[in-house]
DNA sequence: AATATTTATATCGTTTGCGATACAAAATTA
DNA sequence: TAATTTTGTATCGCAAACGATATAAATATT
C-alpha cells in the first residue's frame, strides 16, 4: 500500500470533508428562513453590491453560470431576488434584491456568530486563522491559475 | 454592510472553494480511467483495507450511506467492485474490489503526485502542510463531533 | 416465543456542480 | 453592410450530497 494514496496523507479529502461539515452546521441556521448554502452565498455577494449580472456573481463565487442560473432562479421564485434584461447590454441579465432579500440580512445576523464559535478549536484561534486563510487562498488562487490560466 | 457578511472574511466559503477547485484539478486525471473523485475516495478506502462493509465505508469518509450506496452501484456496473450479502450478518453488504479495482491502484500511480505539485506554492509547501492538517483535523473533529456527538 | 427496538441498507425527492451544447446579442472583421 | 467571432445566459444530462422515509435482519425486552 503506498504511502501516498492512504486517505490519511490527502490534503483534499481533508478540504472536501471539512467543507461538507461546515456547510452542515450552517444548514439549521439557514433553513428557518428557507435557504441553502450556496444561496446564502449569493446573498453574501448581493449584500456586497446589490444588481449584478449573473456573470459577476458566478466569477465572485468561482462558479460556472450553469451552476448559477438555475441557484438564481430558485431564489427568484422564492422572492428573494428579481432577474431583469440589461438596459446597456440585452445578454445580460441582471440580479437584484427584493426587500425580503435584503431583509434577510438582519435576520441571519447571529449566523457567523454562531458558526463561527462552533468551529473554534485549539489549533483554529483568532491568532492562527490569518495563517489558515493565508494558505487557503494561496491554494485557490494557484489552481484557479491552473484552469483558467490568467492574462498578463 | 457587516463585516461578518464579507465573503472575504468567511472560512467556510474558502474551504468550499479550495475544495471544488482541488477535485477539479483531479478531473482530468481520473477520468482517463472512468472515475470521478468520490469514486477515487472510495478505491482509496478499499485499497487500504478490501472487502469492507457499505457502513465501515461510509463512516470513513464521513459520508451517509444514502450517498455511498448509489455510488457504490456505480462503480460496480463499471466492474470496479461487487456488492455481496454479508455472511455473519444479512443485513450487511459486503464491498470487494475486483481485478479491475486493483489494477486501478497502478494507472494511477502519479495522480498524487501531480495533484501535489499542482497545490504547492508559496505558504503551502512540506514544511507547512502538518500545520494545515492538524487545523483541518481540528475542524473536522469538532464539527463532526457537533453533529454526530461520540460517546464517553 | 412474541413483541419491540435497533441496525444496515436502500429508495425517493431536491439542490448542487459541472461538462457539453445551444442561442441570441454584441463586437470584430472583411 | 455582411459575415464572423466573441460574449452572456440558458438548457441538458449526469453524478454527487443529504434529509426523510422504508425495509429487512438482528438484538433486546417482555
Amino acid at each position: 500500500m503506498k504511502e501516498q494514496f492512504k486517505l490519511d496523507n490527502q490534503l483534499c479529502f481533508r478540504l472536501y470533508t471539512a467543507s461538507r461539515l461546515l456547510t452542515q452546521a450552517y444548514h439549521p441556521l439557514l433553513s428557518e428562513q428557507g435557504l441553502t448554502y450556496p444561496q446564502y452565498l449569493v446573498l453574501m455577494v448581493l449584500w456586497e453590491k446589490d444588481a449584478q449580472p449573473v456573470n459577476d456573481i458566478a466569477k465572485r463565487l468561482m462558479l460556472e453560470t450553469n451552476t448559477v442560473t438555475p441557484l438564481l432562479k430558485r431564489m427568484e421564485l422564492q422572492g428573494i431576488l428579481t432577474r431583469s434584461k440589461g438596459l446597456a447590454d440585452a445578454r445580460q441579465v441582471i440580479v437584484s434584491l427584493t426587500e425580503k432579500g435584503q431583509n434577510l440580512q438582519k435576520l441571519l445576523t447571529d449566523v457567523p456568530i454562531k458558526v463561527g464559535s462552533a468551529v473554534l478549536c485549539k489549533s483554529v484561534t483568532p491568532d492562527t486563522v490569518p495563517a489558515l486563510f493565508g494558505m487557503l487562498d494561496d491554494i485557490i488562487a494557484k489552481l484557479d491559475n491552473q484552469v483558467n490560466p490568467h492574462e498578463t
